[in-house]
DNA sequence: CTGAAAGCGCTTACAG
DNA sequence: CTGAAAGCGCTTACAG
């Protein structure tokens, strides 16, 4: 059986349509007959409005397209779940869509938001400035998560702070032959974190050695080897991430070196498994992230502007175990 | 300036708003002359179709509506993912939203997906049956995930072969007063976890006794505490999750109690904590779970049927250092 | 306070 | 192969 439409209650209730319409909306102009006349329909009938056709009549939609790359697992939650919080204080509903690694369809994903959703939330690190821009659709508002871009409102992560934090927190504590695990290639948070440390180590008495990673857990544990094996001596790893630095902690285990004795070690994200490790690392309040953007957003729904200004999220330093000064 | 549509295409590439639909939807009734000319117009105006007209045309959205509740992080995440991928294998998005643990909106959460979704993915284990058909708008293809129901389709966890898996291997391994964590009051999976552990305890030579947990890691630590404060003595403590698990933990060497020699300690989920922690566990294949519901939900849309059953997806028990037997 | 009608941006029989 | 028109389920000026 067919679901109930405005029309079968309005038979239902003997009103009009639009009487109908303003009784479900609460408008003032209508009798008290009528409302309840139509709430007796509604109940009979089991009616549920569809918002599909509400938003095409309102041109607005009530939802915010969210499109993220994939995400390691606790970035993922956090970050959704802080916009989540934000969205349904506004009475709106996330509408996701993951940018898989390989971008063909990517640009698909975006546009089929459109009509969907009044504004857009996008996460795309490995974007370059122009494939952005082609991406996302003309006068969709849009804010932009640690993504490459001039023309649209941004947040990112301030990885060169947090980067330098670690950097100087290693040569306070005496830190010579300092190793950095890098992240993704070509992912903007990555080269970030990776240049800012560099700079922050430059031009002092350390000597600073870059290996590639991949934001795994199991390309932390491969630096690790590589560099045993090739007899490379270190007093201490920055991994860009920290599961790449929980891989880290497993090889230098399986190699009898002592943490932080031996080998400092410090991550960045301060994922909940960091507290377990005791592993100093640089937190980011992602959730906050999620919400600060979603707020961005909304400032531009309502004020109908296209504030296309920069945000740095400040993260902090949180120093555990893995690397007490002596 | 507005937002191009189909007319603008129309008109400007001088053919009807038909024929640009057929085009744009590859059709092969159009000649490649008129393809071309609208592929042109489309590419000038910078024209995205609006999906959410479309939508209501063709009365389909492509699109999933997700209903979770306040999830724990890494649950949260898998599941959300084994659904995306899922879900963008078949070219649909998915529409999230979160039900808060007050449910007075939850319902109006769920209404507000009507007309926007082709059918619903639901995770409400704290629902009753009544409030489960309550919410849910007659007529929309719906799988309930780890919800009581018997009206609608369902995927759940075996929560009792993981519980009684638990309680075998503790038993095997000797030990003889047990304690169970319980999680949050009302739910579901909570207690299905308390009973079967129970039930396999009962009528063997050990004790069992149960506490009341919440399923956060506070909770264990509290849980604990309170045991030791009351001078109590165990060999052996299922938490009914890892987070709670890992509080228990974190309690008994706070304590000085040797884990596993003094006391053996299991949860339930896998999470990646787990894992770093050497605890054993009750293997949750999560994001499969998520993938498996959305299966079930396309195979519904599919074949225009309402197939109400019951589904188990089966847990593994990963026997780990916190209960080696020695 | 109420209703008839136009309109939101698409798709698709129907007729040619 | 093409176009005019009706329809998807709502909202909202407009007239009364």
């Amino acid at each position: 059986m067919r679901d109930a439409t405005i029309r079968d209650v309005a038979r239902r209730a003997q009103v009009s349509v639009a009487s109908v319409s303003r009784a479900l909306n609460n408008l003032d102009n209508v009798s008290e007959k009528t409302r309840a006349r139509v709430a007796d329909a509604v109940k009979e009938l089991g009616y549920v409005p569809h918002a599909g056709a509400r938003s095409l009549s309102l041109a607005r939609t009530n939802a915010i397209g969210v499109v993220l790359p994939d995400l390691y697992g606790e970035f993922f939650s956090e970050i959704v779940r802080g916009m989540d919080r934000e969205a349904s204080r506004r009475g709106y509903l996330l509408l996701l869509s993951n940018m898989h690694a390989g971008h063909p369809q990517s640009e698909s994903a975006v546009r089929a938001m459109r009509g969907r959703v009044d504004g857009l939330i996008m996460m795309a690190p490995h974007l370059s400035d122009a494939e952005v821009a082609e991406a996302l659709p003309a006068g969709m508002p849009a804010v932009l998560v640690n993504t490459h871009s001039d023309a649209h409102a941004g947040i990112r992560l301030d990885n060169a702070a947090g980067a330098k934090a670690v950097a100087q927190h290693f040569l306070a504590t005496g830190r010579k032959r300092i190793v950095h695990i890098a992240g993704h290639v070509g992912n903007i948070d990555a080269e970030e974190r990776a240049e800012a440390f560099s700079k922050a180590i430059e031009g002092t008495s350390a000597r600073l050695q870059t290996l590639q990673g991949d934001f795994s857990e199991e390309s932390g544990v491969v630096a690790i080897e590589t560099l045993l094996a090739k007899g490379a001596t270190f007093d201490a790893v920055f991994a860009a991430n920290d599961m790449m630095a929980s891989g880290v902690l497993q090889a230098l285990r399986k190699a009898g070196l002592r943490v932080p004795e031996e080998v400092a070690v410090a991550g960045f994200d301060d994922i909940p498994l960091a507290s377990h490790l005791g592993l100093t690392t640089v937190r980011v309040r992602i959730a906050e992230l999620g919400e600060r953007a979603l707020d961005r957003l909304f400032d531009m729904l309502d004020s109908n502007t296209d504030s296309a200004g920069r945000e740095l999220h400040a993260p902090e330093l949180v120093v555990r175990d893995t690397t007490a000064s002596e």
